[in-house]
DNA sequence: AGACGCAAGGTTTTT
DNA sequence: CCTTGCGTCT
């Protein structure tokens, strides 16, 4: 493309471009909330790909969610079409005849957006499994097949839960499937096998939960299913034990891309740091003349500590992957601190609060914008006041100002329970609104069921998803004849499946059953066999069709079922949609759409109605007008937090995050009392992050009864929020330095060592490795520090 | 085999 | 409030 176009990037601003421009090599771009991060990505990769004719398929780019990657996708788009417009026709895009665009538009799509990788994690990790996952062996020597099954988190837990019961005969109290699950995913976003937690757990619990982990993951590689871990964790180990393989995406991917870089967990981490390096020590990897990892991230807004992310692994980029240089001006670090997004007032509530934890390196966000209204705050009475304000608020607003519509409201909260009374106002008030998360579509009972079929047509080893249709709809197959199968299965050490195929077998085991179970599979046999030829859709109406579900369904004829049959036929539609957009419509290929999805994914924000999500669903979005509704002690910040300082911090991040949703119009509010589980009325006492708010930011609003709103900044003692300085003289007078390798003690995280240092003078952070308490980033000015030497 | 009713117990956040 | 599990009845 012409020189003469170069400057495309006219409308960045000066550390954007710099983000920009940058060709080779590692960067870590820090990128505050609103600041043109994802910006600053889509014109990175325009600019590979128009100035530095890098080749499309060279190019990795991991964002949080699917939605995300197809924006920056149609961005570039954009930006090549309008390039090319510009030097093939000599005019803006726009002005070219409607044909034109169309037929240069697809060019581009054909030959630069569609060979670039772009997804989650998880979604590329599995394409790279569709290819490789053959070659892959465990350290037990069992194998999968590319036909694998990807289980949701309900799926595991139920595992977990038949093994707890059925194989261990463990107390389900002793051992809830849930933590016991999650204590699974932990261990293997450390990238720790089964063997490992065998050989490291000491005491009677550990060793249990090994045993469990242990049979999970037999019980996955005899179903060939992999949880949403192993998407990450296997490619990790295949590239570990298989050089080639390794090396062949190391050529490929040369320049990687990361956003949301601050939650990222340990074995994405080490998925970046192989293909970036090909398996070199990244600290002396050299070879950067032609490759790149880009990442862009946030410390503040680091909200995914429950699922593993790390957000020293952010912090710790320079040191990886950079020139180790820890100060401002290194070349490896840009900071993008101005924001674009938000009015001043709001920013100053965002930076005072988030001033409030001491694991951070120092940012604050800086305002472009005019100070613009007050933070509304309300006082109210309970839960449904609190509703009637918001959605009365949302009407005022709309019609005092034209330009809003519906879809300008966000209401944000902690947890998705709260989201049934704003959905019983709003319904009332008969507003248009969207809830994101809760119950996904893909989670409802029948779409798993429709989408089990499918699987056990593709995936015959997957009994998990056989036992979940093989009595449904009802064929008289009952407990005690499948319980006999399984048995039977388990003897000959054979998938479920196959022991089912065999008649005589059935006949034995079976008995009366026998018959509706050969219906069953002649069913499946007969579309197995043309599954490779039949599109999905067809399939799917297939299925639903001849194995009488849908026509129970129809039988019934409750609302319930009417509804369920209207969700099949939007599976249906999905399908439809899935082989428009992919030229590649297999089965396999749709189901493994289906697994990754999320809520967000199919999320508009152009769409007309207030949109309800909670506080993590709301992540990298904006709102003009934001609600954040149910800011109490015990709810946000929520309980399980409130006694762990790092957890406190997170929920302070969350908090963060949610302030600088908000574009013009800030409205926080919480009640004085709220039904739990429904019945039970509970008194609650304002967030102590209202109290962590400048005064002069908020205007207080209440319910006309006696304010129980206790704000007046003197009398909430600035004491409760940090623990009292303990203003030693030695730490006065001489001024502590700090270098990697220091021994230290810390009054409340006890003895640890220096392993990082950031920033410097005022600006100096530690990252402490704590014997006891792990990882901290620590401000010295602030945290209790003693230096052993 | 399976439908139905009742009691009890549980809510963070998600790819 | 909503899901889950268990017992009883057909």
């Amino acid at each position: 493309m012409a020189a003469a176009h170069s400057d495309f990037l006219h409308h960045l601003n000066p550390a954007q471009r710099q983000a920009a421009q940058h060709y080779c090599g590692p960067l870590l771009v820090v990128a505050g909330a609103g600041s043109g991060k994802t910006r600053a990505l889509t014109y990175r990769i325009a600019n590979l790909l128009l100035q530095r004719r890098v080749d499309p398929e060279s190019i990795l780019a991991v964002t949080f969610t699917n939605k995300a990657a197809r924006e920056i996708k149609e961005r570039v788009e954009t930006l090549l079409a309008e390039q090319q417009a510009l030097t093939t026709a000599g005019r803006p895009l726009g002005e070219l005849p409607a044909s034109q665009q169309t037929r240069l538009r697809s060019e581009v799509y054909r030959r630069i957006t569609k060979p670039m990788w772009m997804g989650t994690f998880h979604s590329l990790c599995a394409r790279i499994l569709r290819l490789d996952i053959e070659k892959y062996q465990d350290e037990q020597g069992r194998r999968w097949e590319k036909t694998f099954s990807i289980l949701d988190e309900s799926d595991t837990q139920a595992l977990v839960k038949d093994i707890v019961l059925n194989d261990l005969n463990l107390d389900e109290k002793r051992f809830e499937p849930r933590s016991v699950r999650y204590a699974i995913s932990h261990a293997k976003n450390q990238g720790l096998t089964p063997r490992d937690v065998e050989r490291q757990e000491a005491n009677y619990r550990g060793r249990v939960v090994a045993d469990i982990y242990t049979r999970y993951q037999q019980r996955l590689a005899e179903n060939n299913a992999l949880d949403f871990d192993d998407l990450i964790g296997i490619p990790v180990r295949l590239f570990r034990q298989n050089e080639q393989i390794l090396a062949y995406w190391h050529q490929r991917f040369r320049h990687i891309l990361v956003d949301e870089y601050q939650d990222t967990n340990r074995i994405q981490y080490d998925l970046v740091q192989l293909l970036t390096t090909n398996g070199e020590d990244s600290r002396t990897f050299e070879a950067w003349q032609d490759r790149s990892i880009f990442v862009v991230g946030d410390a503040d807004q680091s909200i995914y500590k429950f699922r593993g992310a790390d957000f020293t692994i952010l912090l710790g980029f320079q040191g990886d992957f950079g020139d180790g240089l820890p100060d401002d001006d290194t070349r490896t670090m840009i900071k993008l601190e101005e924001n674009y997004r938000s009015t001043a007032t709001i920013l100053t509530a965002a930076n005072a609060l988030i001033e409030h934890n001491t694991e951070r390196i120092d940012k604050i966000l800086r305002p472009t914008r005019d100070p613009g209204e007050a933070i509304t705050c309300y006082a109210a009475e309970d839960e449904q006041d609190e509703a009637h304000y918001v959605v009365q608020q949302i009407r005022t607003l709309a019609r005092q100002n034209s330009a809003l519509n519906w879809g300008d409201f966000a209401i944000l909260y902690r947890t998705n329970a709260q989201s049934r009374v704003f959905e019983d106002i709003l319904v009332r008030a008969n507003l248009p609104y969207v809830i994101i998360g809760g119950l996904r579509f893909y989670e409802r009972k029948e779409i798993k069921d429709a989408l089990a079929y499918l699987r056990l047509l593709i995936n015959p080893a997957d009994s998990l998803s056989l036992l979940r249709v093989i009595n449904t709809p009802r064929r008289g197959i009952g407990k005690t004849t499948l319980d006999r199968l399984q048995d039977m299965a388990q003897t000959l050490g054979l998938p479920l499946w196959e022991v089912l195929q065999d008649g005589t077998a059935v006949q034995t085991a079976a008995g009366r059953a026998a018959r509706p179970i050969e219906t069953f599979v002649n069913l499946l046999q007969r579309w197995r066999v043309v599954v490779d030829q039949t599109p999905a859709p067809d399939l799917i109406q297939g299925i639903l069709e001849e194995s009488g579900y849908r026509r129970e369904l129809e039988v019934q004829g409750t609302d319930e079922s009417l509804d369920r049959l209207q969700n099949l036929q939007e599976l249906y539609n999905a399908a439809l949609q899935y082989g428009e957009e992919n030229e590649d419509p297999s089965l396999a290929g749709f189901l493994q759409n289906v697994s990754l999805a999320s809520d967000l994914d199919g999320y508009s924000e152009n769409q007309p109605r207030v949109t309800l999500m909670t506080l993590h669903s709301s992540k990298g979005l904006e709102f003009p007008v934001v609600f954040m509704v149910g800011m109490e002690q015990g709810l946000f910040p929520n309980f399980r937090s409130m006694n762990d300082p790092a957890a406190l911090e997170e929920e302070r991040r969350l908090c963060y995050v949610g302030i600088t949703r908000a574009q013009e119009c800030l409205f926080l509010s919480h009640a004085a009392s709220r039904r739990l589980y429904g019945n039970q009325r509970e008194a609650a006492i304002p967030s102590d992050f209202l109290s962590e708010l400048p005064r002069d930011c908020l205007r207080l609003d209440g319910s006309g009864r006696p304010n129980p709103y206790r704000m007046s900044g003197a009398s909430v003692s600035p004491d409760r929020r940090r623990p009292p300085e303990p203003m030693s003289e030695a730490r006065a007078a001489v001024p502590q330095t700090w270098a990697v390798g220091d021994q230290l003690i810390h009054d409340k995280f006890g003895p640890g060592e220096v392993t990082h240092v950031f920033g410097e003078g005022q600006r100096l952070n530690l990252a402490v490795r704590f014997v006891q308490a792990g990882h901290k980033i620590l401000d010295p000015k602030l945290a209790r520090l003693r230096k052993v030497n």
